[in-house]
DNA sequence: ATAGATGCAAAGAGTTTGCATAGGT
DNA sequence: ACCTATGCAAACTCTTTGCATCTAT
């Protein structure tokens, strides 16, 4: 009836309350496998959903990438990702009258933004090596 | 050696040619089906990773929401996903000053912006019947 | 001791790929 | 005739679920 408190639990929230990005679930894993053993994928999904119907946990979810998770107590912010290295990181923000770009009779609920490009480390790495090259943006 | 024109790839971009708003793969399928008999949901993925190489067609990626494809001579635009039918739509224009939200040091190349909400179709529906919600916006 | 939580593996959903065959050129 | 494109099914990836077992209360 009553929720119980685990090791693996505490270990998902913990880790995420320690992320300095949002993370994916496999991240997640790693991360909390480290603080208590054996932490399987399937109990970090159930863990992130009840977090998340908490409220205590936001998904991330980005254009053509795959969903990460961030504690929610960050405010209203959006994100960017970068087509090198993979990683998503926070922007705080947020350009004006966005909202109004609806066409008339639509009737907006919230909005996400997603800015792409280079991190400051991959940035700062003057030749990109040629490779393979993350999901390009629009 | 040379690119065949066949009529499973002529209905993939009639089909885009012809809609009204992005289409999943699904949609695109179902349509092209009707054009020519017997597409094969593979063919519509080849053709459409074809298509994306040629730059005829652009994928929409959206935050939590299957891709969906349109013909790119559309123009830079941004798309509004209704929570209620699932549809997405296009929405033209773009707030100024979006890249340089990103931190310092970051390389903006792109940006996404998505609009949740209800689209006029569904708005105009007094009650939304109760019922299973489709993703929520954040 | 009871009943919720976990781990594993199987099941699903969406997309890609291997391979034999159909069909442009 | 040659060789690309197709269709089917198997493979893959990511996420969810069934079930026996573990464990917090």
């Amino acid at each position: 009836m009553t929720e119980r408190s685990t090791r693996q639990k505490s270990a998902v929230l913990e880790v995420l309350r320690e992320a300095e990005r949002p993370l994916t679930p496999q991240e997640i894993r790693l991360r909390a496998a480290r603080k208590a053993r054996g932490v399987g994928i399937a109990t970090v999904y159930r863990g992130l959903r009840r977090l998340v119907d908490k409220g205590e946990v936001l998904p991330v979810e980005l254009p053509g990438a795959a969903p990460r998770y961030e504690v929610a107590s960050h405010g209203h912010h959006h994100h960017f990702l970068c087509n090198e290295c993979g990683r998503v990181f926070e922007v705080f923000g947020c350009p004006g009258g966005i909202d109004q770009l609806a066409p008339r009779g639509f009737e907006v609920s919230g909005h996400e933004v997603t800015l792409y490009g280079r991190c400051a480390d991959c940035a700062a790495r003057p030749a990109p090596r040629r490779g393979r090259r993350l999901k390009v943006a629009s």
